[in-house]
RNA sequence: GGGCCGUUAGCUCAAUUGGCAGAGCAGGGGACUCUUAAUCCCAAGGUUGAAGGUUCGAUUCCUUCACGGCCCA
């Protein structure tokens, strides 16, 4: 490894910045010199922009108002004229020009206003006019220093704009970028509205461990940690499917838990190693009844963050098994060639070349992903899937081989995937075995075997319809982006070659 | 893991065939009481991602590396 020349790099960097640094941190002594605390502790009674905007949609080019608002936030633009200056104040609720005049505040007042940095943070008290132009602004009629800023923000035209500083320094970006803060307001308006709409249905909200001494619930590579008291390795989770079911067993119905997942895997612009799931369990539900709940749920949080998109959430969706899925897309009937020498024939006769060193159910796997996962835009549902592929899903009531299952997709890519779970013990035991020997034989996706889990359902599980939602993916989808990391305020980056994280 | 593209001032970007590294914004000094990417004048700001190579001379050509983006696996 080889980090000297980083740390140079950084050094100069440093060095370059230092003079502007430098003026700023000049301007923060002469405002102490002067009596003015450049850090205040507060500033009570501010109202959002947005609410003052609100008031004053219909007041008329140039007309004057006695309606006085306090607000603060970050100093994003200066107009100076002399003795008179427009500045724009930018919240987190949208950007207001001020409009402040020596002969109102006064020399001094005005001279120190007038003198400070874009990026500076200010509370301001004011009168609400529209100017000549039409620009709805305040009259500065007293102001605050809240924090002085030492370092410049981004361009005040451009923005922010390289995507790994972007990624990097979050906070610039939420800084520069109307768009990006109105990004992360939406995914708190999704969560939220998710919560809401699950509270209201008898949903409890709980909390399972995040380390785990066993990991399972979903076929992923974890995470490994240690505890020291305990001198112990732990896992982080990859999902919280066995613990959940643990409480469904235990009476409370219906649950669910909204978190971070982790799995140790490859990052890709559909992946970020630690990401938000929900996932919740209902008794005496089976995997359509968690279809029709899904459905609703997501119209209902497309309405409430109003999305205006290219896709249509009003139940129901479309909804095809697995099997019509990929003859569809591929034109191959995977039931009817149950090994996996003859489904790669099969598939080679439609001129699509499948890795023969797979099993049946990786090739299965494969197909979907490949053939069929980018083709389904609208919201869909794929239903019933192998029972190699689900080892903690239900047999199917009238399909041998396969289990109750479905995966739902939109905007080309799977984003929740729910089961009739499994609540024979014996046939989970079974199961596990089966992931045993994947095990053995290298599969390190396969699931450790969980005796916890398994006496828990010898006690008796109800029928039980559960489900998992990706969260980055559904928020991906309702904001029409198609890179996780734009929706993920700090998503995994390699480590920074000019800093030591 | 592979292919392609990128990395130049705090930010956004230029730099002709390989020939003195530039501009706008921000920051500094000055003018200006309805501007909104305000305008005008002045001065300042650089290890061109890193290391090596070719060359009289490299931001430019070559090699390796780092980080990022897009596509593929």
């Amino acid at each position: 490894m080889a980090d000297e020349p980083s740390a140079d790099s950084r050094a100069a960097h440093e060095r370059a910045t230092e003079g502007a640094v430098a003026d700023r941190r000049a301007k923060l002594d002469r405002l102490r010199a002067a009596g003015v605390e450049p850090f205040p502790h507060q500033y009570r009674g501010t109202i959002p922009i947005a609410r003052v905007q609100a008031a004053h949609g219909e007041l008329g080019a140039g007309a004057e108002t006695e309606d006085s608002y306090r607000l603060a936030g970050r100093l994003a633009a200066r107009r100076g004229h002399g003795r008179a200056a427009f500045l724009d104040l930018v919240d987190r609720s949208g950007r207001l020009q001020l409009h402040a005049r020596e002969d109102v505040l006064g020399h001094e007042s005005f001279a120190r206003l007038s003198s400070l940095d874009l990026g500076d943070l200010i509370g301001v008290d004011g009168s609400a006019f529209r100017s000549r132009r039409g620009e709805l602004s305040l009259r500065v009629e007293g102001w605050t220093l809240l924090a002085k800023s030492l370092r410049a923000p981004p361009e005040k035209f451009h923005g922010l704009e390289d995507t790994e500083t972007r990624y990097r320094r979050r906070e610039l970006d939420l800084i520069a970028n109307v768009e990006s803060r109105e990004l992360f307001i939406l995914r708190s308006r999704v969560v939220s509205a998710i919560r809401r709409w699950l509270d209201e249905r008898g949903f409890l909200e709980v909390e399972t461990p995040v380390l785990q001494p066993l990991y399972g619930g979903a076929l992923a590579r974890p995470f490994t940690t240690h505890h020291n008291a305990l001198d112990r390795d732990l896992y982080l989770r990859i999902a919280t499917e066995l613990y959940l079911k643990r409480l469904i067993v235990g009476g409370l119905e219906r649950v669910y838990e909204l978190g971070k997942d982790f799995r140790n895997e490859g990052i890709s612009h559909k992946h970020n190693p630690e990401f938000t799931m929900l996932e919740w369990y209902e008794a005496y539900a089976d995997y359509g009844d968690e279809a029709r709940q899904l459905e609703q749920l997501v119209a209902f949080v497309a309405e409430q963050v109003g999305y205006q998109g290219e896709l249509d959430f009003s139940p129901p969706w479309r909804r095809l098994t697995l099997r019509e899925a990929i003859s569809d897309a591929a034109g191959v009937d995977v039931m009817a060639a149950r090994e996996a020498p003859e489904l790669v024939s099969a598939a080679a006769e439609r001129g699509i070349d499948l890795d023969p060193s797979q099993t049946w159910p990786q090739l299965v796997d494969e197909l979907l992903s490949k053939h069929v996962e980018p083709t389904l835009v609208q919201p869909t549902f794929v239903l019933d899937y192998p029972r190699e592929l689900s080892p903690f899903a239900k047999d199917h009531r009238s399909e041998p081989g396969l289990v109750e299952r479905f995966e739902c997709f939109a905007a080309g890519m799977e984003f929740a995937n729910a089961f009739s779970e499994l609540n024979d013990p014996d046939e989970q035991r079974a199961r596990f075995e089966d992931q045993r020997s994947l095990a053995a034989a290298g599969d390190v996706e396969a699931q450790p075997y969980d005796e916890d889990f398994v006496r828990a359902l010898e006690h008796g599980m109800p029928p039980t319809g559960g489900i998992g939602v990706g969260i980055d993916r559904l928020v991906m989808i309702l904001s029409s982006r198609t890179s996780i990391r734009e929706v993920v305020l700090f998503p995994a980056l390699r480590s920074d070659p000019g800093t030591s994280v």
